[in-house]
DNA sequence: GAATGTCTTGAACGGTCAGTCTAGACTTGC
DNA sequence: GCAAGTCTAGACTGACCGTTCAAGACATTC
């Protein structure tokens, strides 16, 4: 048997991760992404076949490791309202630290998603399910633990909640300071309380 | 003096609206401009001077026929809480009649904004902040009327509500169904109120 | 009806686009 | 050390990018 690649390919859609995150889909370019990547043309298209289905590998690493990851850290806290607020504390510290203004890559996806291919829809659709899914379980451990009025409906906050998220991520990106994005969280979480 | 113009320009930035909504500013390229706005390409450049010049006036007419208008209709209503109500069911409404998804230009633009030119940004900017100052005015007139409790932080709650108007928007373009966004509204109005 | 001066037209600009292909470099199995 | 077979390098494809420009069309002014 022949060669192996002598390139790290997981290390490469990490490469190109953070320049279609900053950038988004349609502005990145192939020399873009094997500058980059540090590796040629021809290497990126036998390694990958075709920008779009680098875009998904790379949207799936990013699942895994940001949205998936998250959830199972904040699925593990006992106390669901420390854990929401552990999540919008998390958001509004990444994107004081975020100097580029990347936002989140699936949220970024998310709303140009009529332009963007039917797997990529599909993906960005089922991680923001999900999401949903999750806030779901948060809202209603905390009704067990009286914690939330027993008369909330779990599944309207879920989706108000993802729904919190997704502004934050956006106004994020230039609009709103700190001190206003932790007002999002503020108002998020005193709604599902009071 | 010469020959005018024989296009009418407001009707051709009405047509280069259509298409930089709903393929985002990059993803449009001048012939899909030309070709909608039925004019050669050297008439564009002699009218507007580039594509981002283009797309700024494009912005430009869309806030004043899209967001200041509806403020100004919102803010006419007697009752503050119904006209956040009216508010939220105008734009179900609107994504539900919307066949392309396009969604919000203002958000759309907002969510890319660092990669838009300083004039986008300052407009898009300075849009969704006297959005923010129109939702300030709604709570405390609602406070005033007692629709509202008086110890709700109204400056909090206006960015709350900015950041459910974005998330409906961006949900909106093909995650959530008119149900959840529903949700969205029902949960918005209820903390508020509550 | 001729001069004026802005309009439209359409060709052309250099550059870049996503993607292909060939030639050669290289590791592996024998 | 040789054959097998996958890798990389980078030139190349034709199409399209945003933009410019020269030439001609035309309504207006005198």
């Amino acid at each position: 048997m022949p060669w192996v690649k002598d390139f790290d390919v997981d290390l490469a859609v990490d490469k190109a991760m953070k320049v279609f995150w900053a950038k988004g889909y349609e502005a990145t370019s192939i020399s873009d992404l094997t500058d980059a990547m540090e590796i040629k043309k021809g290497s990126l298209y036998n390694a990958f076949g075709s920008k779009n289905a680098l875009f998904n590998r790379v949207l799936l690493k990013y699942d895994r490791e940001n949205r998936r990851a998250a959830i199972k850290q904040l699925e593990a806290m006992e106390d669901p309202l420390v854990a929401i607020r552990t999540l919008f504390d998390a958001l509004i510290a990444e994107s004081e630290a975020d100097r580029e203004r990347k936002g989140c890559l699936l949220v970024n996806t998310a709303l140009d998603l009529p332009n963007h291919s039917e797997e990529v829809q599909a993906l960005v659709t089922s991680a923001l399910s999900e999401f949903e899914a999750f806030f779901v379980r948060l809202v209603e451990r905390a009704q067990a633990r009286k914690q939330v009025p027993a008369d909330l409906d779990a599944r309207e906050a879920a989706k108000s909640l993802l729904s919190q998220v997704v502004g934050l991520r956006v106004l994020a990106r230039g609009v709103f300071d700190s001190e206003s994005l932790r007002a999002i969280g503020n108002q998020a979480l005193a709604r599902i309380t009071a």
